[in-house]
DNA sequence: AAAAGCCATGTTAGCAGTAACATCTTTTAT
DNA sequence: ATAAAAGATGTTACTGCTAACATGGCTTTT
């Protein structure tokens, strides 16, 4: 028996009489074969794998989010964190890799999509966030719409001293929704600030940055109410910072925040925040990148927009 | 020029002309040369990859700690979660990757060290938490150290009545820190009790089974001044919980929890825990897989064991 | 000055698969 | 019954690299 018929089994070829694949799969059973993936990249150039690319995933990642799609549809998932030094380089591994797709999640990075299609070296590619132009696929969430979710909320409540904490506006996501923050109170004649614009975000700055942020807008003077805050790490640094100067949540100050950290309904009080289904962007974006991949030449790329909604609890309250 | 002296001048083999490595490098620079490591990998047997593999990694991960000790090292790193179910094909996959070392992360399995040899193909592989017997590299804290320092903390605190809430005691952690705490109580002639045994452990599910622990426990009567909470996630929910019952932290209740996850500090208040150096147990792990990688033969077994601390915050204070 | 040794480079083979084409066998159509 | 088509298997070549051995030029030793 030729080693062709072997290789013949091995990819399901229609060809292969079923009693001669029928012996082949159980001497291979016998033997405890396994192909050679080496070999197989040698010759396919593809090694059935999808790339997850995450930058500075400092903060807490949930991997399972990434790797069960991906599994579920056959491929193995490799995750490979960098920096913004060594972005290129990853992207080098993974073409090293041969791996069949990329998927990015690197919503801090500001860089021409045209850029990164050259970086990717031809392999498909899929943007978990956000992307500059429109010559990648990317899923994202309106966050101007987000934004106005909430700050429409605070004004209902009948606040008109909103202020806002923010990170690093380096973000999309955190200059999107301070943008919009901006917008609707101007929309609404209402006075915009206190800002606070702290560090360049892993989740330890992010709550440094809450929790210094409402030092320094006290030390400016009280003139808030309520609190847009950037997301759910954030509030819990501003959670403690109020704590430590006597002001109650939401009976002195209202707060909204963006994610819906499953810790946001845990926390005391639990938070009114914008809710974002991550896992449905997850999915759909990687069957976006297996539309690619399957047919790199006849797919064109998407820019899919999907729309938050505001999970009301206990942080805010109309305005005493 | 044969493409064997560019193999030696990529491989840096010393016997090359200088100025032919230059000449080497030079036109490689220009052609944008990039080696296959298809091909590679097929003569060496080996990648120059580390590969991380978590167990059901729904908590959420800090990926940094893991990737950057090993790209120091010159290693590509690829982190692969799986569930139990699969663990055997991850490693199968690994193997086939051709990967030079296995850093193992999985708190919650229970399998002996032989076995998990036989999964391994070989391949150096460290445990980055326990291991059952002492055929493989493993690095560990003193749980059962940890958690009498949780307890004595409390005691020294006139508490009498010290009840303890947990996730899952499937975890190894979970059990040892279990067990300690009923030696402890023994010990000091004191009551054990009341305990609660929630749900296995993601992250969302510890929130929760911090708080119905508590419900639960309030249930059966209000019988405890203090509870030792398996970790800080858990105590979240813990605090929730104790929020809804309008019971005060550490007025009337005090909490020590375990992890030292940078959350802790900013809680309401700050809890006091048990500080383990994550970071320092993943760095010395990665040193002694590098050892193992280096030379095999040579390498013997450790078994490390690190001591933890207790940080001492808001959350205890001495019986009222 | 010849023998020996070292240095730089070249040649060949093999790693484990797959693609493409070749061959032989069986079935189907006329 | 015979040609054509289809089915099953085999042969050869190629993927890009490295190990091992081969070669030829130059230096050192006696």
């Amino acid at each position: 028996m030729s080693h062709q018929t072997v290789s013949r089994v091995l990819n399901d070829h229609p060809k292969v009489a079923p009693k001669t694949r029928a012996r082949v799969l159980q001497i291979m059973e016998k033997m405890g074969y396994e192909r050679n993936l080496a070999a197989q990249m040698l010759t396919t150039q593809h090694s059935n794998t999808i790339q997850i690319i995450t930058l500075d995933a400092a903060f807490h990642l949930d991997v399972t989010q990434f790797t069960q799609p991906v599994k579920q549809a056959g491929y193995s998932a490799v995750i490979a964190d960098c920096t913004l030094r060594n972005l290129a380089k990853t992207f080098d591994e993974a073409a090293a890799r041969m791996v069949d797709g990329i998927m990015l999640y690197a919503p801090q990075l500001v860089m021409p999509d045209k850029e990164l299609v050259r970086l990717s070296h031809g392999i498909p590619l899929v943007r978990r966030d956000y992307a500059i132009d429109s010559r990648l696929t990317w899923i994202g969430f309106d966050q101007q719409h987000a934004s106005r979710l909430a700050v429409q909320h605070l004004i209902e409540l009948g606040h008109r001293h909103i202020g806002h904490i923010t990170g690093s506006l380096e973000f999309i996501n955190a200059r999107l929704r301070y943008d919009a923050y901006v917008r609707m109170l101007e929309e609404n004649g209402l006075n915009v600030g206190p800002v606070y614009v702290g560090e360049y975000g892993a989740e330890k700055r992010d709550m440094k940055s809450g929790y210094e942020g409402v030092y320094e807008l006290l030390k400016r003077g009280r003139k808030f109410t309520a609190l847009q805050v950037v997301n759910d790490r954030t509030a819990i640094g501003v959670l403690r910072a109020l704590a430590e100067h006597g002001l109650r949540v939401p009976e002195d100050v209202s707060i909204v925040a963006f994610d819906d950290n499953p810790i946001a309904s845990y926390l005391t009080p639990p938070l009114t925040t914008i809710h974002f289904d991550f896992d449905f962007q997850a999915r759909l974006g990687f069957q976006f990148l297996f539309e690619q991949i399957k047919d790199p030449h006849a797919y064109k790329h998407h820019q899919h927009v999907l729309i938050a909604n505001l999970a009301v609890r206990q942080s805010t309250c109309s305005v005493q």
